[in-house]
DNA sequence: AGGCCTATTGACCGGGTGGTCAAAACAATA
DNA sequence: TATTGTTTTGACCACCCGGTCAATAGGCCT
């Protein structure tokens, strides 16, 4: 019989479980018994940390995004002088970072696609999004700032809507399609349009 | 008892229903009896006509495909001088119309994320994907050529893959965030980026 | 009218689902 | 050791699923 094992650890087990079960066979097809039988524990055991399948696979989406460690401008990023160059950099780093957590990212596009129709995952996948076009909001005032020349009429707003497009039209792409897709060529393409007038 | 009617007419009863069924539920969801009962048939006639929901599947993503009249390169957008200005219509062209099927788009969208766990609809999507690209880079291949100087280092298959993100990843934005998306300040915004040299 | 072919149905099957519950195993405490 | 309080379990429920099948209803041809 299962032995005793505080809450807290249980819990993580369990995710950590959900997690893998979700990688294998897509959060459509996650069960509760699925999740219990990959921990090694009852399916009622799941439920009763849980409550429902339902607060399981949000919390799941919770340690998913805790554990992405999305978005984060490090110092190496933050200290280029040029606001062309941090973005060019941090476009880089979370290309890398999407392809360096391909599960992650996979299930988190998942997320996204059941936002459609589900009202309390849109709402959280929208803050997470928020926060992502908020700091490229940042770096792309700092570029019209910088070269109030360059893009006419172009918002802020605008700059980092497309720029946040560029990540996840590739995370998409990489996902689906990873042998037509050069995440190398993908960048220089990017540079080209952002970097040309450096 | 349900009337006799001809094989073609009522596999395309079906399929109307089962878009009816995926568009509120979602392909996940999707179950033969909800699809029959949409159709006010019998769950077993749509398996005599489908065979298996599996077939049932893949030829609504075949009947949406066909349905969404993607990427097609007008007269219109094929007599403007410029490769620049090209390009330019063609987004427009192709954002216009997520926008105007946005049941199609999101459907596809929901089809592709399948496509990450489900072979044959991967092989089927990367098919309408590798036609995008192509059309894309068409124009890219010209742009190129017509300005030589303008983007450095790029290859057309580079500048080609980024185009389609940008469509993609703003039809992901605006799928779970129509809110916070703008159609316009997000082309004006590429349009900055790409037509600000003429 | 009678026969034939096919579209259509309802009943049925085995299996998987989320959820409940009383009983049991366990750890800590008195 | 006896009590108490928290995990943990297996049995169970009602429900929905995809799929099969024999029986039937309906149109078409002779």
């Amino acid at each position: 019989m299962g032995k005793r094992i505080a809450e807290a650890v249980r819990r993580e087990q369990i995710l950590e479980a959900a997690f893998a079960v979700a990688c294998r066979d897509g959060i459509g097809r996650l069960s509760v018994r699925a999740v219990a039988a990959e921990a090694r524990v009852s399916h009622a055991l799941v439920l009763f940390h849980f409550g429902s399948k339902q607060r399981l696979v949000m919390d799941l989406l919770e340690w998913l995004i805790g554990g992405m460690a999305v978005l984060h401008i490090s110092d190496d990023i933050a200290h280029f002088p040029h606001a062309r160059d941090r973005l060019h950099a941090l476009l880089q780093q979370e290309m890398a970072r999407l392809s360096h957590q391909p599960e992650h990212t996979r299930l988190f596009l998942e997320y996204w696609a059941m936002g459609a129709r589900h009202e309390e995952i849109r709402t959280r996948i929208s803050a997470e999004l928020e926060r992502y076009r908020t700091a490229f909001r940042a770096i792309m005032e700092e570029l019209l700032l910088s070269e109030p020349a360059a893009f006419v009429d172009a918002t802020a707003d605008g700059l980092a809507a497309v720029a946040v497009s560029w990540i996840h039209g590739c995370a998409v792409q990489a996902m689906v399609d990873p042998i037509h897709f050069d995440t190398d060529e993908y960048l220089t393409a990017v540079r080209g349009m952002v970097g040309r007038l450096g």
